[in-house]
DNA sequence: TGGTGTCGCGCAAACGTTTGTGTAACCTCG
DNA sequence: CGAGGTTACACAAACGTTTGCGCGACACCA
């Protein structure tokens, strides 16, 4: 029962603490504390430093807010944490941000704008330190605006926004990829469940896509591109209508994974095999792509990686450093629901 | 360009600054804010009110935090978030706290014991208002005897422990539902996918699942019930070890539904389909389940409303009313991967 | 040796809030 | 009408930290 933990008894451990049992003054104990130490000497910086490990020290971080108007903390707002790709872009954020001795609030904005601005206050009042936003919108986003306006250092993932720091895939080469690749397979009649039109993932890989079936001499008829939601449902409602279309698609490219499962479910009930009868590429390669019963073809994109460096470029800019936005490079992964078996 | 916002010119909202603009002082103001409102006349309450909203007043979280000890804030602790079923149930966490006025931390732990004790401690510091433990261990959890010492508010969710508040699905009923669903397909010899032997899920599924299996006057031999990563990679290679016994079971049971459909990749490469050549259950009902191309049959686990109840046991412990600890009922979804098709 | 510079540390104020205590003014009632 | 009680507010301290400022002590160099 010895205690390695600081036993809950005694008074709290706070810097008034350790000054009163180093014999010196608090802001004594605060300069040695902080790792810019200046003002201090080494060597009771050091018995300082010692003495606080001694009793398990921790900053205040309500204090240290409070005194300096800033936290330690990054403000970090995606659609919603059940979609693989966000809650993994999440993984890769918060994994940087604690190398860099920082925290992360995540908060869920279900894509709905008054419950992202709702959110987006509640981070500020928190005085973050910045925010990531992994739900930006094409239709007018009044967010980045704010966060501009109010010199807020921020940063986009996963949806891109022209003028605004980001870190994407290449969502626009990655539609060539999966257009070039059903192009090689033969198929000239093919459907796309597009996504939400406010998410630039969602348009641009369409985009890539249809441009390059334009390309190839097989411009796609509109009605061929449904928007769709991003989750199974939504990929199975855009499925649907896209199998009664007449003449039917040989292929469709679903602009997530998750949608593709769905547009896979829709195949089912129209009696359809993926990959025999009707071809079907998602996008993103979620872990799951690889083991069903009919493996998914998919453009790989690193959403671990997109994180990490999302919140690299934002600590860089926190830091006054130039930055640029990036666009990772994704790759297709061929597989049996457009190789057949 | 009318500012619907605060603008960011102006001297920051405070407390002082309506006390200033009233004509009283700032105690009062607080007071007037505070909803057990007392010491303050309705008419200046009102008055007050009616300013700080006019101000665009937001409570200093910081402020409040350090002087009254306490924070607006739950912390929650995961193994990840990419784990649907974690990231459903902090849906339900996140929600319910929301509708008390809450806000919820939450941090990945990666089901590691120095990491998970790391991060208790960093929420504790932000003198969280509870904790919800998502990852609480079979094997001596010592962040429940930390909660229990220092006398934290908390509650479990997910995965249970004797002796500790908590909300879960009841996993021993699930796993009987499992296994009479494939008694009564005729299945003798079978495999279990148990999950990870710290977590109480996989263990109670499993036992419930094997105990029924006894009763039914077919024992598991101990080999086909083997130890697996809740992740596709982990179900796939627990799939692959059973698939290799002799003689081959004629179905699987996996813990979870991510494992199954690793499993089911594992039966992929042995030239098997689900269904038709092996029979394969999941657990938890995640929604790519029913759209994959051979729909997978397990039992349904009422997720984000797991995660509602959770917080709001804890919200009512916090306010000292007695609680109990609940199992959500189960229920088995048959579909093509036992039926076939 | 005296003037100048640097170093190491203490002092005190401030961030915005909550809350116990003090104190006028008012109401009530015998 | 005066004693006792209540109401409505002000006052001030405190939470733990950071940071500009001041002041001795010491070193250095001419």
């Amino acid at each position: 029962m010895t205690s390695d933990v600081p036993s809950p008894r005694d008074e709290p451990v706070t810097l008034a603490a350790i000054a009163a049992r180093a014999g010196v003054h608090v802001s004594t104990v605060s300069r040695a504390l902080t790792p810019g130490a200046n003002g201090v000497s080494p060597a009771t910086a050091q018995r300082i430093r010692a003495l606080a490990a001694e009793l398990g020290y921790q900053r205040d971080p309500a204090a240290t807010t409070l005194r300096t108007g800033r936290s330690s903390i990054f403000g970090v707002l995606v659609p919603r944490l059940t979609d693989f790709v966000l809650a993994r872009i999440y993984e890769g954020l918060d994994a940087a941000a604690a190398r860099h001795g920082y925290n992360t609030f995540v908060a869920n904005t279900t894509d709905d704008p008054a419950l992202r601005r709702e959110r987006l206050e509640e981070l500020l009042a928190r005085r973050v330190a910045g925010i990531v936003l992994g739900d930006a919108r094409l239709d007018g986003d009044d967010l980045v605006k704010i966060l501009a306006r109010r010199n807020i250092p921020y940063v986009l993932v996963s949806r891109r926004l022209t003028g605004h720091l980001s870190v994407t895939t290449d969502d626009l080469l990655g539609g060539r990829l999966a257009a070039e690749h059903l192009l090689q397979l033969g198929h000239h009649c093919v459907g796309v469940a597009a996504g939400e039109p406010y998410a630039s993932t969602g348009v641009e890989r369409t985009t890539g896509f249809v441009r390059r079936y334009a390309e190839a001499g097989f411009p796609l008829p509109p009605e061929y591109v449904l928007p769709s939601r991003f989750d199974t449902a939504g990929g199975h409602a855009a499925g649907a209508a896209l199998l009664d279309l007449d003449p039917r698609p040989t292929a469709i490219f679903a602009v997530n994974d998750t949608a593709a499962i769905g547009v896979i479910g829709a195949l089912r009930e129209h009696g359809l095999r993926p990959g025999s009868d009707v071809a079907v590429v998602g996008y993103n390669d979620i872990p799951v792509a690889a083991d069903m019963p009919v493996p998914l073809t998919t453009v790989h994109s690193p959403m671990f990686e997109m994180g990490q460096q999302a919140m690299g470029l934002l600590i860089d800019r926190l830091h006054g450093r130039r930055v640029r936005s990036k666009r990772l490079r994704p790759h297709l992964i061929a597989r049996d629901s457009t190789l057949g078996d």
